[in-house]
DNA sequence: CAACGTTGTTTCAACGTTGTAAACAGGTGC
DNA sequence: GCACCTGTTTACAACGTTGAAACAACGTTG
């Protein structure tokens, strides 16, 4: 359909080869014939096709990014930044949703090669170490967010455990002192949850506090809304909530505004992630803000070493940085406070 | 790299066009040979090189889609709905954000053949109906989520117009007389802001009720913030707000809240998109529900027609339907409330 | 001036797939 | 025995591109 090289080269009359040379920069092409074939080239407004390119190359020009949900803010926001970063290196990124779910996680690891991209993005759920080493793919692929100990891929997150504990600490600077963690998971193996859990109890035990956890299926605002009726139902409320994400905890500050909790003079409410709603929510949310730009751009950065052949390395770990921004939800200062 | 046809036909000892007839299920393959490729296929793991076999047919099995912000929860929400109903049809899904830019929308426009997918869908937000009426590129389009007139491609919208009409006339059957509007934008003739502005004043005209207008520039949370500000700063300010999406809706509620003000006693706030925020934000947000499956598989189904080759047909329009949520922002029965 | 390197251009083959058309086998009917 | 089906399989070419190698024209060097 489209104008091929042939076309062009039938104008500019050259050969097919002198025009592809033109179209990719080589260096050895006489002013005289550039000039016709550019302009055979514009006249004709030629756009290479990129199946045949690829085919040739072996090269697709495209990235998978799979992740959970996109419409978790979370990921949508870290989507953003993966596909400007991989802009850069002129990639297409085709985002893949995994539910979270086993299933779907394994068969993206295994159907990698479906969709003939050059390299895989995944952020895993459920997927753990030993099924990462045994998949028979040899696609680039590079974790995103979560630890898989001893994993077979190279990996970019944030240092959870410390991020945890700073949450934790600022929780105890402020004076509280029945701190509840909301957002630990049946035991998987992998995931962030674990590593949370442990920032969280270092904290805690620096300081000889008693820890209070609460389980959660999934990261979503409806189970922080659950789980937090659960912890005000207890003799003993917590005087402040370090939530595992930001979701959670947007559905925690829910159910304290409405069971008529003043947050945080009642309970203080942290979570962790940074997304925009925690921004304007009233109270707004405190928080750890992990690099969303710098995590994005050092796994893409991976992947192409990957993907351009530097395979001996070994697999290694990457840490992205992150800071604590305190906010109403835990200062104060704010203005809303339930009808008591 | 991976094994090609050409594999597979020698192990099984057959010719690569039938081991190709078994793949694409052709029908005259004798059930001897058929077991024999399958046996074939399953030891060498066989899948299908994309590149060549879209080179070979002219399509690309991806569809592009373009949208102003992914971590617009509204976006990423209707991007899920996208991928989704993409995937009944064995498509991929490629993102492009255009920023909400004349200049980047006409880019993808124009650079569609660039990726060559085999058809775009476009939520529009600067480029008008004659920028899309002089576009060179023959490459399927489907509009998504505003109204061009007179364009030169399908659209599907949810009735804009009758939608705000509704929300207008929900925050009057409340009693409430001095109701602002909360989005409108510098005159461009296309988007959606026009529509829900002329829904709003219908609505009040019947009642024969005043309006007082307030404009952004962007449909983010911070402008809403800002815009409340300036609402609340004049002499009479209003007892309702219609925000033209739930992002402003969440900031002007933020605004109100922060100024001590009760939502929805003192003032009543409405939205539009039905966001997973808004269902959380206390007070819950009352809002227009677009059906965002129906949007995203009406736009598929569209695109599907045109690049199956109906490319005779006409322009249509098509619309989806929307239902409205009363929530606590307008009800109340919430417990929130600003500290007087 | 012969051998050689450099620059500019072309020819050729191949990437993996599938549509077309043709070849082939095994019938049936006459 | 021949023409004629139907079902099954194959050879060939082509999609648009680019690496490798070949070639021609020229300037440099020994």
């Amino acid at each position: 359909m489209g104008t091929s090289l042939r076309d062009v080269a039938r104008l500019a009359g050259v050969s097919v080869k002198t025009v592809s040379n033109v179209v990719n920069g080589y260096a050895h092409v006489s002013p005289a014939t550039r000039a016709k074939v550019e302009g055979a080239l514009s006249q004709l407004d030629y756009r290479p096709n990129l199946s045949a390119r690829n085919l040739r190359q072996g090269r697709t020009g495209m990235i998978a990014l799979a992740l959970p949900e996109l419409d978790a803010p979370y990921f949508a926001e870290l989507s953003r930044c993966v596909i400007d970063a991989a802009a850069e290196h002129r990639w297409l990124v085709i985002i893949e949703q995994t539910g979270g779910g086993l299933e779907r996680e394994r068969r993206i690891l295994d159907g990698v090669r479906d969709h003939h991209v050059d390299g895989l993005i995944l952020s895993p759920v459920a997927v753990g170490a030993e099924e990462l080493a045994a998949r028979t793919d040899d696609t680039a692929l590079v974790l995103l967010g979560e630890r898989i100990y001893d994993g077979p891929a190279d990996h970019v997150a944030i240092d959870n455990v410390r991020a945890a504990y700073d949450v934790t600490e600022h929780l105890i600077g402020l004076g509280r002192r029945r701190i509840a963690a909301l957002g630990a998971q049946d035991d998987t193996a992998s995931g962030t949850a674990p590593l949370r859990l442990a920032g969280y109890r270092e904290a805690l035990a620096a300081h000889g506090l008693p820890e209070t956890v609460v389980k959660v299926d999934r990261y979503q605002r409806a189970e922080g809304a659950a789980a937090m009726t659960r912890l005000l139902a207890s003799p003993e409320p917590p005087d402040a909530v370090f939530c595992f994400n930001d979701l959670l905890a947007l559905g925690a500050m829910r159910t304290a505004l409405a069971a008529g909790l003043r947050v945080p003079e009642d309970v203080a409410l942290a979570g962790l992630d940074d997304i925009e709603d925690g921004r304007y929510s009233t109270p707004t949310l405190t928080t750890i803000a992990p690099d969303k730009n710098q995590l994005a751009r050092i796994a893409v950065d991976l992947l192409k070493q990957r993907i351009d052949g530097h395979t001996a390395r070994p697999p290694q770990e990457f840490t992205a940085g992150y800071h604590l921004i305190a906010r109403e939800s835990t200062m104060g200062g704010g203005l809303s406070r339930g009808v008591g």
